[in-house]
DNA sequence: GTCTATAAGGGGATAGAC
DNA sequence: GTCTATCCCCTTATAGAC
């Protein structure tokens, strides 16, 4: 008997239009949930974007929270993949660091919409995933945390608090994302173009490299 | 007769009950919006931490809308009074900006819930608010812009997009309210001190000032 | 396995009592 | 001026039809 991930939807069995209905009303229900929060998504809105009855779509997830911590699984698995410093490519404290920053920045480009919902889930207080955040984060961030010490102890960069380092990554990063209405407003934007979160990753690594005592 | 400021909650006259009750009622909303977003916040949530029925609010404040748009004004107001470079305390680049930082943080640790509110707001697109915001933020932000490229000018610092300068002050400061759960899980702490505002003030400046070639 | 008619409850708002 | 009984709609969820 072969070791599966365990899903959250695991129990039932997947047919092909089980898994084809999954497939878009999770897609959707990303959408949703990033612009209203989880209380205020509505599943009707959901249903119409699928094109499915409400009552059709709490047949393949029975409750408005199995669906929501679905969607927020997703977002996480993304995140995760990403959200490592450790394993970015290079060697040298620049480069990682420099990658690092160019990742976040796609997520928030590519998953604006996952970034919208994981940053509901935070501001709400993180009751859904509290405990899976705790346990998924802590031991890359911790494993992050040891690198940057490292290099700081090898004279490498200034001695800062690299816990406020991540925190700030993070935010500026994100914030081309969750806050992507109020950078259109102030660049006079309808919408972020490529060449826009370019000059962000390029600002970005500049000031933080830089900023870190980091030689190039 | 005097010129008034305009109040949204100015047609009805002023008691002394109206006027107790409209200021604890806006100080719990808040609190509720800030958790839920305006969609997912419920009136009976609100009524209840006030203390009084849920129809009783809707006497004081006719619709949800308009209790939602006086908070957010509130907001807006606290905000602007602060959020800018140009009218910063100090005459030289290091000065001004680490200040701001200092201003923006203190807004973040003292007032959480509105930074949340407002970053519910945007994150759901600024439906509400978008063209008061556009209107009251924008002219700051093209002053405080227009600062930076002098410093540009006279070789105050490296030459770099100061819009995104900003986007990054903001999101770096603004973290530390409305993802205060995620730090919080972060730094192993329940709450937040007044040292850890103080490092990250610290940390930002630090960073900021130095990445941008400004000699202190 | 897939989908829908119907239920049960809570949402914001109003008309009218004090 | 202040407050409440009541309304109507829309929400999620279930029981049962195909």
């Amino acid at each position: 008997m072969s070791e599966e991930k365990k899903k959250i939807v695991s129990s039932k069995p997947q047919t092909r239009i089980r898994a084809a209905h999954e497939k878009t009303i999770l897609s959707e229900a990303e959408i949703i949930f990033a612009q209203y929060g989880y209380a205020g998504a509505k599943l009707s809105q959901i249903a119409k974007a699928v094109n499915i009855s409400k009552t059709n779509l709490l047949y393949y997830f029975p409750t408005k929270e199995s669906l929501y911590l679905n969607v927020l699984k997703n977002i996480i698995d993304i995140w995760l993949e990403k959200l490592t410093l450790f394993n970015q490519v290079g060697s040298d404290p620049a480069t990682k660091i420099k990658n690092y920053i160019i990742d976040k920045l796609e997520l928030s480009q590519k998953h604006p919409n996952a970034s919208k919902v994981f940053a509901n889930e935070i501001i709400n207080g993180a009751t859904n995933i509290g405990d899976y955040l705790q346990e998924r984060f802590s031991t890359t961030l911790e494993e992050d945390v040891k690198l940057i010490n490292t290099w700081i102890n090898e004279g490498k960069m200034d001695a800062i608090d690299p816990y406020h380092l991540f925190f700030m990554i993070w935010a500026s990063t994100q914030t081309y994302a969750d806050f992507s209405v109020q950078i259109q407003l102030a660049l006079k934007k309808d919408k972020l173009e490529q060449c826009d979160f370019d000059n962000a990753a390029e600002f970005i690594s500049k000031v933080v490299i830089k900023g870190l005592g980091i030689s190039q």
